[in-house]
DNA sequence: AAAATTTTTCCGTAATTGTGGAATCTTTTA
DNA sequence: TAAAAGATTCCACAATTACGGAAAAATTTT
């Protein structure tokens, strides 16, 4: 690893210009159709400035490059991260009454993953969110749970199927007495 | 749609107070946390300030939310898509004694599909090769059953989970009275 | 090669971000 | 209910972004 781990930043610069010189714009041609100055895109290029994020989302515009890719790690090995934080493969999550059984095989990891989760009365499985795109599927067994990703919310009886995603804070409590539920992960 | 529609800036600020509240941090805590003043954090989350990329990024380091994700248009988050058990599709395979339902959305077809799958008495699941590389998962919920694939056999019971090659004729036989099991059918 | 054109960088100025402390509002405790 | 503690917002000042025109550098044309 040559790069400085945290500085991804560092990277926005050099991005930006290829991403100027592939279309085969000036400078001012940038300006113009984004509305930034000539000097301020060269600051930014040059790296001798962060630009506001204003100011950035019209410099994507214009370029016609994704916002959320100009950032990204492009050889990414987050997959990692989200494996060792919520994927663990604990018995008792957090001590918030819920057994979970994993049924995927190790080798799925970073794939689709399923599992089997028992809650107690009262139980419930609070997550922090997954990495960007995750799915979340859920099919009740035995029981009533509630689920919310995000704001939003819903609730569900045997049978019953949710799906939402997992890239941001969700939770699945049991609401009404002990409850079962199939879990899949599918990651994006 | 009742947002304005190229100004995806104006939900960020809810979504970095929702994301500071789900961890139960206060302003100073996360002023702490990501080096960034907190009357800045404030001016922020109530949309007043357009923050340089470098405080943004500090500020998603600290509430550990992805920096991609945090500008992107997700219509489907914050939405819980749930399906009721009566209105999943189901088919009624061949008066074999197996209702099939489909729990993974049409979109996914090709991809890794989902089925719920209830077996009459002595009922059975017979079929034929699927494409090359695909393998299929299934976990007993009751009952038992008895899974072949090729030449290879097993019996379940309840919580046995089973992973067989699907590219060659298998087959699922309730062997005990009625069963209902859970199926993934994983694309190579 | 020199001139002309284009592209980029430099520089002074206006606007906005970012900071620390006081004031206001909210929640907790006695 | 009053007091205390905590969190959020308001305010004046420092730092940086952002802009427009001039200088410098690079490219193209004659």
């Amino acid at each position: 690893m040559t790069d400085e781990p945290d500085d991804i930043l560092s990277k926005l610069p050099a991005r930006l210009k290829e991403a100027r010189r592939a279309q085969g714009l000036s400078l001012e041609a940038v300006a113009n159709l984004s509305g930034v100055s000539r000097s301020m895109v060269s600051q930014i290029e040059r790296g001798e400035s962060s630009p506001t994020i204003a100011t950035l989302w019209n410099l994507t515009r214009a370029l016609q490059v994704d916002f959320a890719g100009l950032l990204e790690d492009r050889d990414n090995a987050d997959r990692v991260e989200v494996l060792r934080q919520s994927e663990v493969p604990s018995i008792d999550n957090m001590g918030k009454g819920c057994l979970i059984r994993i049924l995927s095989p190790p080798e799925d990891a970073g794939g689709h993953e399923v599992y089997d989760i028992r809650f107690e009365p009262d139980g419930a499985l609070i997550s922090q969110p997954h990495g960007r795109g995750v799915q979340e599927q859920l099919t009740v067994l035995e029981g009533s749970v509630r689920v919310a990703s995000g704001s939003a919310a819903g609730d569900l009886g045997p049978g019953d199927t949710a799906r939402y995603a997992a890239d941001v804070a969700h939770s699945i409590h049991a609401t009404d007495g002990a409850a079962r539920i199939f879990l899949i992960v599918k990651q994006a």
